[in-house]
DNA sequence: CGTCATCTTGATTACGCTCAAGCTCCGTGG
DNA sequence: CCACGGAGCTTGAGCGTAATCAAGATGACG
């Protein structure tokens, strides 16, 4: 009844577990998993390895992304403390995984909790509301790339980003990868972070750390 | 054990369960669920509307489409019979889905199978490939509107439509509906063909009737 | 304080969009 | 069977947004 029970629960925030289903699989993972320093720019796992395991971010950063043949970069998705990452559709990863900061991934096979029936069940729920979660943003990111212009993409990550991670505006990411994800140039980006902050919607005290001054103005930007 | 069985199956034909399992959840959709007929461009489910039900197009085709307020259109997938759509992360519909052409739906509660615990646990299942299908198609359709140009885009396309719909190059859209999907305007879509034709890479015999000349320029193409 | 990576800014180019005809395909009715 | 009409598609001309190419400026770190 996995997908009754998530797909049930029409609260507010969005598939969140309750927490002590959350607490139950964390503390599997945790218990069963292994933790694993990552520093800047280290392959968790790369394009064409074989699905296996589930990960978590603990601190730190992750990015997935994805290569052509011909060396354009595209990101899939960045991951932040507390995230599940690395759950992919098929037997094979299409992304690579790279920490994009010194980061703390715990990771559990996902056959690790055989006979654990009670943490095997929280551990699954937790996977599948993860997964819808990966599919929701997958669907946002399609939206963005397919009919948002460079201000409006630029203007709805910075909104995304306070969002995921408690309204701080810390940055962990370069403008490159900043990039990558929105489907633009690294010229563009910085063109745009520098037209926000002149229509004072944003405002930069560091090259990686802002807060947002106009939040209607954002808001309407990023539609 | 739902996530481990999917994940677990790594044969060339991804996701797919097995026959029985299949067989089984179709059949229990097709008992206990409603087939409706829809005309072309009729709405099958609204943006907003609440998510309660898995749909599966019995014949004809099927897309969804999100909006933006100023009238900008995407068009997340299109599905073809056999495939399922309605799968969508929170409780409300992100997408409306609208029939291409005539056909024929097939819909079931998810929660019409209580009590008949065989064949909701081949439902489950089902969802659940069909959730990390969906996740995988959102993820190409990612990359290609994020880095590919719009030559790229329309060939992978094509390419798309011949392995999903069984090689026999019908396009039950027309050209808007490949530009929404595209991330392109029709113009651009048509000037596109026009390019692909004269190049020998595909040959059309009608507007929505083709086939592939060329089938490594445009796997080349289509990267 | 020097060096190097990262970021910003500027000038120019180009890909895809917009605007505007014209054409084709088809359904409808004479 | 052909004339008419309209929607959908193609083609053309010009434009604009973002890419590319190229310096500089800023910041991080030894």
């Amino acid at each position: 009844m996995i997908a009754f029970a998530a797909s049930a629960s029409g609260s507010a925030a969005r598939h969140r577990p309750t927490s002590a289903q959350a607490d139950a699989a964390v503390d599997a993972i945790e218990r069963l998993g292994l933790r694993i320093a990552y520093t800047k720019d280290e392959e968790i796992y790369g394009q064409e390895e074989t699905v296996d395991r589930v990960y978590r971010v603990a601190s730190g950063a992750v990015r997935t992304t994805r290569l052509l043949s011909d060396g354009r970069r595209q990101i899939g998705e960045f991951y932040f403390p507390g995230d599940i990452f690395g759950l992919e559709p098929g037997p094979d990863h299409r992304f690579s995984a790279e920490a994009l900061c010194d980061s703390e991934i715990v990771m559990v096979k996902r056959t690790a909790l055989r006979g654990e029936r009670e943490a095997a069940a929280d551990l699954e729920r937790m996977i599948w509301i993860a997964t819808l979660r990966e599919l929701e943003r997958a669907q946002e990111h399609v939206l963005l790339l397919g009919r948002k212009t460079a201000c409006e993409r630029v203007a709805s990550f910075l909104l995304d980003i306070v969002g995921r991670t408690g309204g701080r505006g810390d940055l962990p990411m370069g403008r490159q990868d900043m990039a990558d994800y929105l489907g633009l140039t690294i010229e563009t980006v910085s063109r745009m972070l520098t037209q926000l902050q002149s229509n004072s919607v944003v405002e930069f005290d560091a090259l990686r750390r802002f807060k947002i001054s106009n939040p209607q103005a954002i808001a309407r930007l990023a539609a």
